[in-house]
DNA sequence: GCTATGTACCTTGCATCGCTATGTAATTTC
DNA sequence: GAAATTACATAGCGATGCAAGGTACATAGC
C-alpha cells in the first residue's frame, strides 16, 4: 500500500508555521535594509522560498507600524509608482533581539528532539 | 530614553510562533518513543522550555489523530490514573519527514538572513 | 474520615493572523 | 489602446493557541 500525502494538511500547516515566523523574517529583512511592501514579497520568494500573499504583508506591516517596531515613508519614484518604504526602528531593534533569543533557543531544542 | 520591551507583542509573538511548530515538535517527540497527552506537557516544557496549556494539546491530539498521522490507546496502570498513549503513524512519519525538510529549509533562510 | 494537591482527560469560546478575493490607480509593454 | 505589471489597501474566512471551566481518580497530611 501507497502511503500518501495529505496534501491539505501540509498545505495548512505550512500556512500556521509562518505565523510569527513570518513576523521575525520581515523584521529582519527590514534590519538588514529599509524595504517597500512590494519588495518584501519578492525578497522572501528569492531568499526564502516563501511564498507570501499582498493581503498578508500590507496588515502585517501596519501592526509593525501601530506597535511603533517600524516607521513608513513615502517616497516619490522619478519614474513609477510611489513606494511606502518601512524602516526598523530602535524599539523594532530590541525587540527584534528578544525574538532571536527565542527563536533560537526553540531551534536548538528542536535540532536536539530531531537528533534524539 | 529607556527603549522598554512591549512585553504584550512578545508573548502574542511567542504564541504565534507556536502554531504550526508545536504541532511539528509535537510529532517529532511522538517519534522518539509514544506519550500521553499530560506527559507532553511536561516533556515540551523540559526539553523545550515551551509552556503548553491543556486546552491546546488534547485538540491538537484529537487533530491529528482525525488526520491519521497518530494512533491512540488506552493505558491501565496497575495504580494511578489511565492514560491514553499517542504513537505516530507510518503516515504520521512520512508527513513528518516532509514538514522537516520544510523546516529546514526555512531555518536555513533565517539563518542566512541572520548573518547578512 | 476529610481536605488539598496532583494526575489525567476533555470542551467552549475568544483572539490572532495568513490567505483568498477584490478593489484602486498608475505605469509599462506590445 | 489593451494587457500586464507595479504598488498599495481592505473585508471576511479559517485555523489554532489559550484561558477558563469541567470531570474523575489518587495520594498525602491532618
Amino acid at each position: 500500500m501507497q502511503l500518501e500525502i495529505n496534501s491539505y494538511f501540509i498545505t495548512k500547516w505550512k500556512s500556521q508555521v509562518k505565523k510569527g515566523l513570518l513576523e521575525y523574517i520581515i523584521m529582519l529583512l527590514l534590519k538588514s535594509k529599509p524595504c517597500y511592501g512590494y519588495e518584501l514579497i519578492n525578497e522572501m520568494n528569492q531568499f526564502a522560498s516563501l511564498e507570501i500573499a499582498e493581503g498578508t504583508i500590507y496588515p502585517l506591516l501596519n501592526r509593525l507600524k501601530k506597535e511603533k517596531l517600524v516607521t513608513s515613508e513615502w517616497a516619490e519614484m522619478e519614474t513609477g509608482i510611489p513606494r511606502k518604504y518601512y524602516k526598523l526602528t530602535e524599539e523594532g531593534i530590541v525587540h527584534l533581539e528578544v525574538m532571536k533569543q527565542y527563536f533560537e533557543a526553540l531551534n536548538l531544542s528542536i535540532t536536539r528532539i530531531t537528533k534524539e
